[in-house]
RNA sequence: GCGGGCGUGGCGAAAUUGGCAGACGCGCUAGACUUAGGAUCUAGUUCUUAGGAGUGCAGGUUCAAGUCCUGUCGCCCGCACCA
């Protein structure tokens, strides 16, 4: 053997083995397999030109680690990859540069590709899955066009969230704050005609495949708040002269005696219907060109300042005590929630009040604890209803029950529940997406693309650009746009918008399941097999809005038959975001961003993987420490060093042993609950007490070697290798600890007077009480300590320490 | 405004869920060895008047509080005129 060099060779190590895992395909994943079947999910990359960043990298290990540790119990794991390559950067890039997408996305793919493997992920290359590819996207508009057959898609003029910039359509989820998702422009409203995802007939089922997640509160709360459910009624108001009545959504009809005025959304259709009762019309419909001109974002802001305008000439007639009521145009009603209209009930809601207040209406309280001279009165759990004949002198949860008994029974009101979540607005007006399989014949008007037709692939042209009306690149494309209708054979036009983002990363999960099948979206037989996604992880963000439209599609193909599960995820967690060193979000803009293959080719793959782990607890923020990578490459090093001290040996050594099922008790408990730091902080250890000896047998370094192979593979590997075996760490098995190892004869107990920490002492495991409390009394420190004082009573906590309680 | 989370050395962080605060790592200090390396090894490293004090701040419960309770301040994330 030549001389034994004290620091490994990350390069030459690390693309050795990484030639060997994937030229021989080591982390393939069989369909065949007797083994018990794993399947882990990590949210696939966006291709983007700027390739991987260290969020890619931080997101990816955890999985990496577990689906390593998992082939290493001899499980059968499914662990792919794949791009969600359609999206604006790509398309805005090929606009810019003339260069086709298509092209664009192939070099990015491959760039990617390449970083993945460079940084050790042990995905299964062979069943990659390309989001753009036209063998994919056929099972996208595939399920679209199955939605539409049930009637879960149609299409509506409606106000949408256009951002001006993008030139696009957004849903409510790309545009929080009024603000454009990508590029941050002021979103304006637009009517447009919109392809709807009836998303809201599955709210309920939604909410309740949640019980069925394993994951923490927080994943679940976020999503229970999208979907926003309010349990309430709708309350009819007849219109005063008029067979017509104004329905309105509550949550709170027991306060209807309170109901002094009505208002309703700027967009409300009554201002239409009545339009010629209404004796100050053009007041309110000032008012209503008035609010059009706000963007939602403006709304929002100005909402401390309420503005509004009386409709005169017709009122609402109160159901329950039949008093005529005015009605109000506001813009702090929402046409797109509940009804767009409501019933005010200044004392007990704040904004009510406000409103009451400007217009100087009348406030009546009508459950009794606060001051409503001061302010609306809003806590009323524990209130009781008064000024309500009906339901005067119960408590809310009571006057609930009795009002909406009435209401149903008098066919005044009924039940109702509403969701904050809407519809998914379903369209863009972009080149690079999925396109819609809908086409437009003047005979037979809307008719979906046969399945037999699909996939309708996207036209290769040399230029596009987006047109100034809103309208999909695709409308200037002729021979996309002219087609023959599938009913009549006639001249038809197709649909030219294309699918959202979130469209192909609805349902990819499947795919990888059957990644080549060109029959179905993938086998009943393979769903069968590889059944939920064991373990899926990915970004907080996209909690509410791919998480929640893949668990959609994911039930509707329940629902049809299509899929096996209700629910895609077993168990999904999210790791923390790092930020750059300046504690700050990482951007370009602040030059702070950390570049992950500048890492690997300074340190190696093996220490940014162990680094990116140990810097924190998974689930938080940290920012970035590029000092701290030097551990992580001392700590390699380290065992790499400890090499030529290794002799021959089957046993642990006497004196290491219980540290060792310690330590393989801590770090497999640790990463199974994403306590990848802490897990490495023990291993930490454990090599710190092995340099503490000057030979270690086999068993107690091949113990680390498993332990830590899952963290930091190439090294693990090569220093496998090189204790002569001849087959691969990646498929030995996983180290497992014995209870009765962790046994401990003596006990390190504590002395504390009052608790605070006097003294120390060594104990028999199997000391009594007794024993104990004696042996406190009397010890050196303890007595000293005791001096002039009283002891009231001593406190004996088993294996742990003994406190006197003194006066 | 509502919901969730966080606040611990010079820094990143641990703390078996109420029982030795600061594991592990970075950095720093001193020494050793020089194969001058991305070194390595050894010792030390919360503050401090050596008695103590100490987990954002102020109270409380307890034999015992970073951990539980009440109030308060600061930061982060999500939602936001949702009726």
């Amino acid at each position: 053997m030549s001389e034994f060099i004290p620091s490994f060779n990350d390069k030459l190590i690390e693309k050795k083995w990484q030639e060997i895992w994937y030229n021989n395909k080591y982390f393939n994943a069989f369909d065949d397999s007797e083994k018990e079947k794993y399947y882990s999910l990590v949210e696939f990359p966006y291709p983007s030109g700027a390739g991987m960043h260290i969020g890619h990298i931080r997101a990816y290990l955890s999985l990496d680690v577990i689906s390593r540790k998992r082939r290493m119990e001899g499980k059968n794991v499914l662990f792919p990859i794949g791009f969600d390559a359609f999206g604006l950067p790509t398309e805005n890039y090929a606009i810019k540069n003339q260069i086709h997408p298509r092209i664009i996305t192939d070099n990015n793919i491959k760039t990617f590709i390449n970083q993945l493997k460079s940084a050790g992920f042990s995905f299964d290359f062979s069943r990659m899955i390309d989001t753009t590819d036209p063998d994919y996207y056929r099972w996208t508009q595939w399920i679209f066009l199955k939605m539409y057959e049930h009637g879960l898609v149609y299409k509506d003029i409606a106000y949408v969230n256009f951002c001006p910039s993008c030139k696009v359509v957004l849903s409510n989820e790309e545009s929080q704050g009024g603000k454009c998702d990508r590029c941050d422009s002021d979103v304006v409203q637009m009517e447009k005609p919109v392809w709807f995802l009836k998303i809201t007939d599955y709210a309920e089922k939604l909410l309740d495949g949640l019980d069925e997640l394993e994951s923490n509160q927080r994943i679940k709360l976020e999503q229970q708040k999208w979907i926003g459910r309010s349990k309430g009624a709708y309350i009819k108001f007849p219109i005063s002269c008029s067979d017509k009545t104004l329905k309105v959504f509550t949550t709170r009809p027991d306060t209807i005696y309170g109901a002094t005025f009505m208002v309703i959304a700027p967009e409300h259709p009554y201002i239409e219907a009545f339009k010629e009762r209404i004796i100050n019309i053009n007041e309110v419909e000032a008012y209503q060109e008035q609010a059009k001109l706000k963007t939602e974002f403006e709304r929002i802001e100005l909402a401390k300042d309420k503005t509004g305008v009386e409709i005169k000439g017709i009122k609402a007639i109160n159901p329950v005590n039949g008093k005529a009521i005015p009605i109000f145009i506001s813009d702090y009603v929402m046409i797109t929630y509940g009804t767009g209209a409501i019933m005010a009930v200044p004392a007990h809601d704040t904004r009510d009040y406000e409103f009451a207040k400007k217009y100087n209406l009348e406030i009546v309280e009508v459950i009794k604890g606060g001051d409503i001279t001061k302010e609306a009165y809003t806590n009323t759990e524990e209130g009781v209803l008064v000024n309500s004949p009906l339901i005067n002198g119960l408590k809310v949860s009571d006057a609930l029950n009795k009002i909406t008994n009435y209401l149903v029974e008098n066919k005044i009101g009924e039940e109702a529940k509403q969701y904050r979540m809407k519809d998914w607005a379903f369209n863009r007006q972009r080149y690079w997406g999925e396109p819609i399989p809908i086409i437009y014949c003047d005979k037979c008007g809307i008719v979906p693309v046969p399945y037999e037709d699909l996939p309708v692939t996207l036209p290769m042209v040399e230029k596009f650009i987006p047109t100034d009306t809103g309208e999909s690149p695709l409308a200037n494309i002729d021979s996309f746009v002219n087609c023959k209708c599938p009913k009549c054979g006639g001249q038809a036009k197709r649909e030219t918008d294309t699918m959202p983002q979130w469209a192909g990363s609805s349902w990819y999960y499947l795919r990888y399941m059957d990644p080549h099948n060109n029959k179905e979206l993938a086998s009943r037989e393979k769903m069968e097999y590889w059944g939920q996604v064991d373990w899926y992880n990915g970004g907080m963000e996209h909690v509410t809005r791919h998480l929640i439209y893949s668990r959609f599609w994911n039930q509707f193909l329940y629902d049809i038959g299509v899929v096996v599960n209700k629910e895609p995820y077993k168990k999904r967690t999210a790791q923390g975001i790092i930020l750059g060193s300046d504690n700050e979000k990482m951007s370009k803009s602040r030059g702070n961003v950390v570049n992950p293959m500048e890492i690997i080719d300074e340190y190696g793959a093996d220490t940014l993987r162990t680094f990116s782990l140990f810097i924190s607890d998974y689930e938080m923020a940290t920012p970035w420490n590029d000092l701290g990578l030097k551990g992580a490459r001392r700590f390699l090093d380290k065992i790499w060093r400890m090499f030529p001290n290794v002799k021959t040996g089957d046993n642990y050594s006497k004196d290491l042993e219980r540290s060792i099922h310690e330590t393989i008790k801590g770090v497999s408990e640790d990463l199974e609950n994403l306590k990848f730091n802490t897990a490495i902080a023990k291993l930490m250890t454990l090599v710190n007490e092995y340099n503490k000896k000057d030979e270690l047998t086999t068993s107690d370094y091949e113990v680390l070697l498993r332990l830590l192979n899952p963290i930091a593979p190439h090294v693990t590997e090569e220093l496998w290798e090189m204790l002569g075996h001849e087959t691969l760490l990646v498929y030995e098995t996983y180290p497992e600890y014995d209870e009765k190892k962790l046994v401990k004869d003596e006990i390190e107990m504590v002395i504390s007077i009052n608790g605070k920490l006097r003294d120390k002492v060594l104990v028999d495991a199997s000391i009594t009480k007794k024993e104990l409390e004696k042996l406190a009394v009397e010890s050196k420190k303890i007595i000293s300590h005791l001096e002039g004082k009283q002891i009231v009573k001593i406190i004996v906590v088993p294996q742990k320490l003994v406190n006197i309680v003194v006066k």
